[in-house]
DNA sequence: TAAAGCTTTCATTTTTTTTTGAAACTTTAA
DNA sequence: TTAAAGTTTCAAAAAAAAATGAAAGCTTTA
């Protein structure tokens, strides 16, 4: 295989798995496409190689760089701006990690806290219904602890939890 | 808030968390219903309470199904079949995981090994794409044996979880 | 062996999501 | 200033994903 169709795969099947994660497949492909480029890259090279249009490209990058996971660079003498992604593999996790839970599994964990607080007027479908929720709702706030004290690590936290799970 | 608004609510937000997710909402939606569903359920009422078409619900309970998360019940004299989803929050959480691991995760780890093992004839764009997506191999195995290694625990693998990482 | 009761399939339609592209906007430099 | 170079916005179009529903398929029991 040619460096140019490794890239190009690499590159699809980025936005692939994106897709089947809910993440839009022109943003995971953008990120692909940052992440294993050497240089920042300018929006009309990400236009060029992914055949997208500008609205396209702006929207996205504006969405990573929301993420936090994609930075605008200026170079010296240029008008136009660059792009580059987050490399360090532990951080950009991290970051997608907070922001998921910012994001999906707070407003979550809010419903859940809402709808298993009802007063149950004791019939077994109520009942069911409220410890159902409420186990639910234990499980995802731990859950979502768990993910927040493993990120703490920061720094290498991947192969300090290797450690932690193994002994 | 009554205890039909609660469900409703609960379904919904199911429904949404799934679509953020990469997971259809009417699957979602089902699974939610089934979960907080004290008795099993038939496809004529998940039609009814969804309010959704037989094919859809045929084809999202069988998707379920695959998952391993919900069960299909038979009741003595009763000739249509009766749904149920998997309860327990520990073993929900497992099966998803490594169902996602097995669709997902290993056929991207397929790819990153492809395409970081190209013949490169060191340029420095080429070097570090081979350099960049070797490390995000690394980093992709090392996390699915992580998620592996904790949901072997299985029974209460959270819980165990949170102990080992706290201490 | 047939028909009643129920489920599955899949071509077509509908809905939702994503993309486009042109106009508006911003910044820089002459 | 103003025009050139670039970016953002958003209504409309296109593409992708999901849902429908009718026909085909099973299974049971009369």
């Amino acid at each position: 295989m040619k460096f140019k169709e490794a890239k190009n795969k690499f590159v699809q099947s980025w936005g692939a798995l994106g897709s089947q994660w809910g993440i839009n497949k022109t943003m995971a492909q953008i990120h692909a496409l940052l992440m294993v480029s050497h240089e920042p890259v300018s929006m009309e090279d990400i236009m060029e190689e992914l055949q997208i249009s500008r609205g396209n490209a702006s929207m996205n990058l504006r969405a990573l760089m929301d993420w936090g996971i994609v930075y605008k660079e200026y170079k010296a003498g240029e008008r136009r701006e660059f792009f580059t992604a987050e490399k360090d593999l532990d951080e950009l996790a991290v970051k997608i990690s907070r922001e998921r839970s910012k994001r999906e599994i707070k407003p979550a964990l809010k419903v859940l806290k809402e709808v298993s607080s009802i007063k149950s007027d004791n019939t077994e479908a109520e009942k069911h219904f409220v410890d159902q929720t409420t186990k639910l709702y234990d499980f995802v706030l731990k859950a979502d602890n768990v993910l927040d004290k493993i990120t703490e690590y920061k720094d290498n936290w991947l192969a300090k939890l290797v450690v932690k799970i193994m002994k």
